[in-house]
DNA sequence: AGTGAGGCCTGAAAGC
DNA sequence: TGCTTTCAGGCCTCAC
């Protein structure tokens, strides 16, 4: 399930193989997403040439030197294919597919939660996906005192906080629960209970627990390839997500005692917490 | 306004 | 063994 580092991925991966080329054709096969994929999304892309590649939040912008942009999420199940042969033998789920010059992409979805929409560049950020957006977590302006101010009046848990894309963008459910871990936060306090030490430490934790999954080339769930079809690896390195009943990874505590890494559903989403280490 | 519940969708896993 | 039910979740809409 995408989050913002398995985005940051491909959206990387795409500017190696796409920037700078033109868009030879498009076939969509399936229009049914959360946003119907346009009838004229084959004609608008036609031809055009990509200018820029960039994410923002979960999305991912493509930028044609036609005044359109491509707009694409990928919901919990999305996969780019990125395929260097033009003939690409079609596969279960593959929804929609770009023909550029030098490669193929495919968008498989298999439980068709993303989209891949067109609009013209200048009315992207203006657009409703975009309206209520929070701040980049890597934005320099992120701070604890940014996250003191916009959750004062938040009674909802940190963890429910934290999925909330109107505050931070890019947080989803595994990194939302490894984050409070690394700051030693429980995920059922208050939002806004929070002291100003513990925001910032929470700012810290996002930061690092994103970082090192960007590095690690995004996680890996049963429902993420990375585009080139590679596996990521960072799902050894979740501390306490899918991982309960075991021993954390930090404390030395006796899990017959404490039952180990605990699950509690928050928001109707899974939550995994150290119930020895967070407080 | 803030909050929680429900819905979309399919495949894997669990339950019977 | 084979069927049915449950669960997973990003994000939107709706009701309170």
């Amino acid at each position: 399930m995408p989050e913002l580092p398995e985005v940051e991925t491909i959206t990387n991966a795409l500017k190696a193989a796409v920037l700078g080329q033109k868009i030879l054709g498009a076939q969509v096969f399936c229009r049914k997403f959360r946003v119907i994929i346009p009838d004229d999304f084959e004609n608008k892309i036609k031809n055009a040439r990509i200018v820029n590649i960039k994410r923002i939040a979960k999305y991912i912008w493509i930028e044609l030197d036609n005044s359109q942009s491509i707009l694409w999420h990928l919901g919990m199940s999305g996969k780019i294919k990125i395929c260097e042969s033009k003939d690409v033998l079609r596969e279960k789920h593959d929804h929609a597919v770009i023909m550029t010059e030098g490669c193929t992409l495919v968008y498989n979805d298999a439980r068709r939660f993303g989209m891949i929409t067109t609009m013209k560049t200048s009315e992207v950020l203006k657009s409703a996906f975009f309206s209520k957006i929070g701040i980049d977590p890597f934005d320099k302006k992120f701070a604890g005192r940014y996250l003191k101010e916009k959750l004062a009046a938040k009674s909802i848990a940190i963890k429910v906080a934290l999925l909330d894309q109107s505050i931070v963008n890019g947080i989803g459910n595994i990194y939302a629960s490894e984050a409070l871990f690394e700051a030693r936060i429980l995920p059922t306090r208050a939002a806004n209970s929070l002291s100003l030490k513990e925001y910032d430490a929470l700012r810290e934790s996002i930061i690092r627990v994103l970082e090192k999954a960007i590095e690690a080339g995004g996680s890996t769930l049963r429902d993420y390839k990375k585009p080139d079809g590679s596996m990521g690896y960072f799902q050894n390195m979740h501390c306490v997500y899918n991982k309960t009943g075991q021993q954390c990874r930090d404390c030395r505590c006796d899990i017959k005692k404490t039952g180990g890494i605990k699950k509690i559903v928050q928001a109707g989403r899974s939550t995994f917490y150290c119930p020895v280490l967070q407080k």
